[in-house]
DNA sequence: CTCGCCGATGTGAACGTACACATCGCCACC
DNA sequence: GGTGGCGATGTGTACGTTCACATCGGCGAG
């Protein structure tokens, strides 16, 4: 029995497969391993069946991090964003998820938990540090732009949801257009004293439906009131309803978003006031659930899905250096459904 | 002018600085570097302080691939899951993600759109491809169980919101038991005729929430009758409300998430009927909207935050080697409301 | 006063891959 | 029939880090 080898063989960890394990198994160079894994063309095709064959048998995964050290390319698109439990978020995400896969990149997901610029700024800190390529931004919070420049990001980066603030970097359905299109259909069903709730200050794309629904108001030459400031919560919607309907100097809502206009209905039913009946009701989203909302809601329908999708195939272009893009906003959509009525 | 060095210093390439570049702006060795990195004990103050400076100086970032490389480590957490835009799972990922972060960790996470076997396998495929070091499945379907044995997967992992089928695995919220007090709570109220309207078949916690339901029923020799198999969207608990209550031969529905009673709430209201004067309608998951549903929904809240947390602690540990800790479930919580009330 | 130990630091390897370049055989062309 | 070129494959090296081991000075104990 020759143990001489013992050392060097027996007691060897069980290490994963490497580029050239598969090579000694499939009786080639492991540059020629290296060449099937990067769709080559020059191997003949008895050779990459030899390869396949021993990667499959060796169970042989190619090492990202091998691959991202010697080409430096991580591979990675960082996100950064808030409120992900939300509707509009999440389904951005899961579509920029998907288009990153299929495009063969990874995606690093890190949540802020609050708008202080700390706190995007150790977000942003965290993404840079996986070395990523490009970065999206879901948090459209004014302060985010800052701290990109700031921290000198150096990869291409777009924000999505927000306006137009920084147009090179965004890529956004129209907020502007939306809640244009909202305030119109309650103006053109008579109604002439209309309320606003907001989302919070520094969030762009709140501050983008407020500017739709001061202009429209100001197209039409009605009176425009101060926006109520809300946190995007159905419960806040509640609140404030219950606090503004005490004086009822107003017909219709425009909430900016379909969760504070739930809350405001439930105000409505607590104070006996009849939606569409008395109060005109409009939300912004479309959220799946908006339809079963009692009434069923009318709403600003966005295609977060797609501005997701979009998002991917603009920075993936742009890592391959191609010319810009279009970076057109996606139009929303007017849904009208049951809480909207004429002026009673 | 020495240019002697031109070739070496001049056209350089804006590579990031290395560890290297630190130690000789430190005026230190590389491993003195590294040392630092790593938090090792024996390092002088002083030396210390230099390399730091010299870190900030350069904006000198490990290079995460290298060290993945070396240590074979690759400090990430893999999440397979279904669903995400959905509160539940949405939040459990938002407080993985937050954990993970914190101890160092990062997440790649992958959205499996079908429950097909294929799909699973895909997923699992690219996780184990990212060579994550463990395993979070929040997409509690039957399948996934034996993908992942099929697959080998050779990482620790846990399964959320699941229940018992593989319990060394598994961390999840008590669903037979929140089951159990919704409709212990419907049965306290005098009703005896009880409707369930269930999530999809392969879903584990579907199938939990049924166990409970049917148990429970058992237990006060009520009549128990054929669940109503959903997809968990308010759309079918629209649609079927609209075809169960044509017979109306029951008084209370038991609905396996809040989003299809909110569906069947909005039929009731069309079909003339009273909730909960007619109708008493229990949901599941009270997410933040239930509040404010009309009626606002009595429901069984779930933490999900809690059980994402403890799946990352539970992880962790495993890596670390420590022994097996608590797989407790986490309690659920019944939220009465006002959706339900005594038999008519 | 010397030996041994320890704290602080440095040197050589290795991780697994892709890129640049070298090699080899073969065919077509003049 | 020699030569250039090309298709197919092999060899060296670098990427940036950590680990194992080597070195060196100083200090306390005998």
């Amino acid at each position: 029995m020759t143990t001489e080898t013992a050392r060097g063989a027996e007691p060897e960890r069980v290490r994963a497969p490497n580029i050239r394990d598969v090579a000694r198994v499939a009786g080639v160079s492991y540059q020629t391993v290296s060449r099937v894994l990067n769709d080559s063309p020059s191997i003949r095709p008895e050779t990459l069946q030899r390869v396949r064959d021993a990667i499959d048998e060796l169970g042989y995964r190619p090492n990202q991090a091998a691959r991202a050290l010697v080409t430096s390319r991580s591979r990675t698109i960082g996100v950064l964003a808030a409120q992900t439990v939300h509707y509009g978020p999440a389904t951005s995400i899961q579509a920029i998820e998907s288009a990153a896969r299929e495009a063969g990149y990874r995606l690093s997901i890190t949540n802020i938990s609050s708008s202080e610029y700390a706190s995007i700024k150790s977000g942003l800190d965290y993404l840079m540090s996986q070395s990523i390529e490009a970065l999206i931004v879901i948090a459209p919070q004014v302060r985010v732009f800052e701290a990109i420049s700031d921290l000198q990001i150096g990869v291409p980066f777009v924000t999505l949801e927000a306006t137009g603030l920084s147009s090179d970097h965004s890529l956004w359905v129209d907020q502007v257009q939306g809640a244009r299109m909202a305030t119109r259909h309650l103006i053109e069903l008579g109604h002439t004293e209309i309320m606003h709730i907001s989302g919070p200050q520094d969030w762009i794309e709140a501050e983008a439906r407020m500017q739709g629904f001061l202009r429209e108001l100001g197209d039409a030459d009605l009176r425009t009131r101060a926006p109520i400031l809300g946190d995007w919560t159905a419960s806040f919607g509640y609140y404030a309803g219950l606090e503004l309907l005490r004086y009822r100097d107003f017909t219709a809502v425009f909430a900016g978003n379909d969760q504070m206009a739930l809350g405001f209905m439930h105000a409505c039913r607590e104070m006996g006031l009849s939606v569409p009946g008395d109060i005109s009701i409009v939300g912004f989203d479309d959220v799946p659930e908006a339809a079963h909302y009692a009434p069923p809601l009318t709403t600003v329908r966005q295609n977060f899905a797609e501005i997701g999708r979009r998002a991917v195939a603009l920075l993936l272009g742009e890592l391959r250096g191609e010319t810009e893009m279009s970076h057109d906003p996606v139009q929303p959509e007017l849904v009208i459904r049951q809480s909207t009525g004429r002026r009673p």
